[in-house]
DNA sequence: CGATGACATTGACAAACGTCTATGTCTTTG
DNA sequence: CAAAGACATAGACGTTTGTCAATGTCATCG
């Protein structure tokens, strides 16, 4: 690694990294990046897991407010989709730290 | 994303990304491996922040349980060096998602 | 041996987190 | 308009986390 990480750089790359750091979401985004056409919506998601809907929903919200979900309403119905541009940033950084 | 990760995926890779996921200990990374040699000594790493020397002891410990640290003591100094292989593995996994 | 210094461990405490139940909002359908 | 269904929000609650002060361990040096 050539020069470490400015306070500001770390408090900026914790949060997504956070968010990340739970199994439930780790499962959620592969499930969405794995559905047909990318993208899932939450009843597809809910099915997934022995947790209630409200606890998914928090989940994808976290997601989405760190920019790793896109959130499209069509209908009754709310899609989910994996904003590749922001796990393959991510995945860079990190693996820049290890050369 | 090709397959959907398991639960028991998952929960293996959660712990990694908890313990990245804090600003200090990202700098507490960051800084072992700009440092000379690729390793520092608590002492050097609890001069760059204003926090408690415990509490650098304690991240230390994080880092180094889930394998992202390793440690060795010589004499009364204890270093600490980043485990490339551990960080570049996570760094792949993470950027496979985004694919 | 006794003092000093480097680092770890313990115990405490407030803040953040993951989960649930209950309820709200909004859309579709009869 | 009324009922039903998909999803979000609010509030509560136990658990985990980050931090510190106090103390412990171990090596070095007079």
């Amino acid at each position: 690694m050539r020069s470490p990480l400015s306070s500001q750089q770390a408090e900026q790359i914790a949060p997504l990294l956070k968010a990340l750091a739970d199994p439930v979401r780790l499962r959620l985004l592969s499930l969405v990046a794995s559905h047909a056409d990318g993208e899932a919506c939450v009843c597809d998601l809910t099915d997934a897991f022995e947790l209630s809907q409200p606890t998914i929903s928090h989940h994808l919200k976290v997601l989405h407010e760190v920019g790793l979900l896109d959130r499209s309403k069509r209908g009754v119905w709310v899609y989910y989709q994996l904003r590749t541009e922001a796990l393959a940033g991510l995945a860079a950084l990190i693996d820049d730290g290890a050369r």
